[in-house]
DNA sequence: TTGAAAGCGCTAACAT
DNA sequence: ATGTTAGCGCTTTCAA
């Protein structure tokens, strides 16, 4: 092993070197403006000579910030949010700050727990898919500037997607191909996106004449979307509409393995676009978050709170969501065996230009 | 909004409240054993009721101990890392360390100085397949304990799996199915693990009397796997091994398109078992690679070294692979049109028994 | 066993 | 524009 060095330099070590007062050094690293050009070049080359790198902790103490802030997300397991992350650390770094990222393990306890340790070291907090309740997160959010995603918290600035648009799209599309009962795969109890969805999903069945079942909740995992396959079997519809892509893609395998065709029998659905997604057979129709987006509107708008900015508005920050059209989805047909009714190949492209790319709701 | 709360209570408030002073606080904490039963009970029950909680950040100040360490991965989207993550978070979590996250983005520049940033935060640091030198990389190592991970850095201790091994039996694998001709789809030049897995195979090769190819280097991507199918239908062989699963599956899906059949026109072996790989059509086959168990076992290595241990050998820490047989792999045929020439089902089972599950290696 | 006091490295008044 | 001097909240000798 190579040794540690011996100790990097401190502010008075430079002060020293370069003859001038602590607080100079400090002044020429924090508020560059407020000292002589000439003496902060001087000391800025003595620094460098060094190897002078400030302490952020000892700076954090008398200042109160750390340029740290926490991410937590609901599972590190879940593709769903690697791109929430890449899109969280670019806008924190780009603004200097360093990310905490946590992982709560789908438990509202160990995020709570997590949040305990971390609260104390960060300016600010990001919660992506939060299972805490709307109490405890109003209670952290007392002690330090918090941003929500895929969810909203009375008095809690939040960023979610417009999930009733996307919905609206999916049923549009699942409608056109001539389904006329979907079945709604729900998604964790405490998961504000799955009521939102289901709540959408009645009121755009509603609206189009079309109708809504629900089946669950189950785990949002391959795991929980197979276990549903059982439950759909009993109550068939030629339709699903899944909680996210990881149940959807549970769904149509086990749904595949016990001899039901997809899209042929029944035509599946996605929330995410989760990279899987295109990646399986059938390639899945998915309603699409902006994932990168969407960490990086949460990150920025954190960081506008710790600088003091407060909300224009209680009205969370609304992304817009897309449906995705692929080979999970197709015209329904009367009986499992007979040939297509009308149309049978669906053109992909067409569908796409249904696609919605708008924000705004409530 | 909801406000912020007044100010979290300090030591000092507690001293007062319990009629002590702050160094018995302190202590009450840090060294229970250094303080009469009785008041270390009574200072627990005041500090509670004042909801007491030390600050790590002025703890870190005279101790020099963060409780912090810092996980460097080489790109967050990737989710090769995912496991790794959460098993580098449990080992850190259990230990009462808290994780710093930091994506690379596959830029070895980008990493140095995101490392710059978090290195006088952190007590240790564990890189996840750095792109960085091996120069740079003991540099480092002179600043604070490091660990590396899918790597062999002298001087820096480190967490592999054992390539050979698994090259080894997916050598063997394709040879049991006839294949003679092994072409290498190369990974980033600057990967460890490139240059070990490459190395392998063409021992492997030479060993068993069978020839090995190499194109590349190509992006560790699904793009990058595609990529490379044009090459490799300049250049056909009936069997490749590539460097992770992602580019697997890019090739598989090119492939495909191009109407090359995969497994019946050309196997293909990826590495690492990531989740997408059993959730495509063909599923994959591959070389696991124990993920969680390695962020686990590189954590608790370098907790070990932050509390001083020194390494008891140069040799890295290697844990077993497994070749894990899916669907993307099957008998050679001599030509793309001819029925297979001997068994053409392939019995899964039977090959699963020829998955490795040892280790050991130099 | 406990208290008093001196820092850890940096910032932020307050002086000059 | 720069120097002086308190702290930030906690730990850690050193005494008592």
């Amino acid at each position: 092993m190579a040794e540690r060095a011996a100790k990097s330099p401190t502010i008075y070590d430079v002060a020293r070197a370069a003859g001038v007062a602590s607080s100079t050094v400090s002044r020429a690293f924090a508020r560059p403006g407020r000292v002589n050009a000439e003496t902060a070049e001087h000391i800025r080359k003595v620094a460098a000579e060094l190897g002078y790198r400030a302490n952020p902790l000892a700076r954090a103490l008398p200042t109160g910030r750390t340029s740290m802030i926490s991410l937590v997300i609901a599972d590190v397991t879940n593709p769903f949010y690697n791109e929430i992350v890449r899109g969280a650390q670019a806008a924190a770094l780009e603004a200097g700050y360093t990310t905490l990222l946590t992982d709560a393990q789908e438990s509202g306890a160990r995020e709570r727990e997590a949040l305990e340790r971390a609260l104390t070291m960060v300016d600010g907090i990001v919660l992506a898919t939060s299972r805490m309740s709307d109490s405890a997160i109003r209670m952290i959010a007392k002690q330090r500037p918090v941003v929500v995603m895929n969810r909203a918290v009375t008095d809690v600035p939040s960023v979610v997607t417009d999930n009733p648009r996307g919905v609206r799209r999916a049923v549009e599309h699942l409608g056109e191909l001539g389904h006329d009962r979907i079945t709604y795969l729900a998604g964790p109890e405490a998961s504000w996106a799955d009521g939102t969805r289901w709540r959408a999903l009645r009121e755009a069945t509603h609206e189009l004449e079309l109708h809504a079942h629900r089946l669950g909740p189950y785990e949002p995992t391959v795991a929980g979307g197979a276990a549903a396959a059982a439950d759909l079997m009993r109550h068939p519809t030629s339709a699903v509409l899944a909680y996210n892509d990881l149940m959807a893609i549970g769904l149509i395998r086990a749904l595949t393995a016990a001899g039901v065709r997809v899209p042929d029998d029944v035509s599946v659905v996605g929330f995410d676009n989760i990279f899987a997604a295109e990646l399986v057979t059938p390639a899945l129709t998915t309603v699409a978050a902006p994932l990168h987006a969407m960490g990086q509107a949460a990150v920025r708008n954190l960081l506008a709170l710790t600088r003091g900015a407060r909300p224009t508005t209680q009205a969370p920050v609304v992304l817009p969501s897309q449906l995705v059209v692929r080979g999970s989805t197709g015209h329904r047909r009367r009986n499992r065996t007979s040939p297509a009714s009308g149309t049978t190949k669906v053109s992909g492209p067409a569908l796409m230009a249904a696609t919605s790319t708008v924000a705004g709701s409530r």
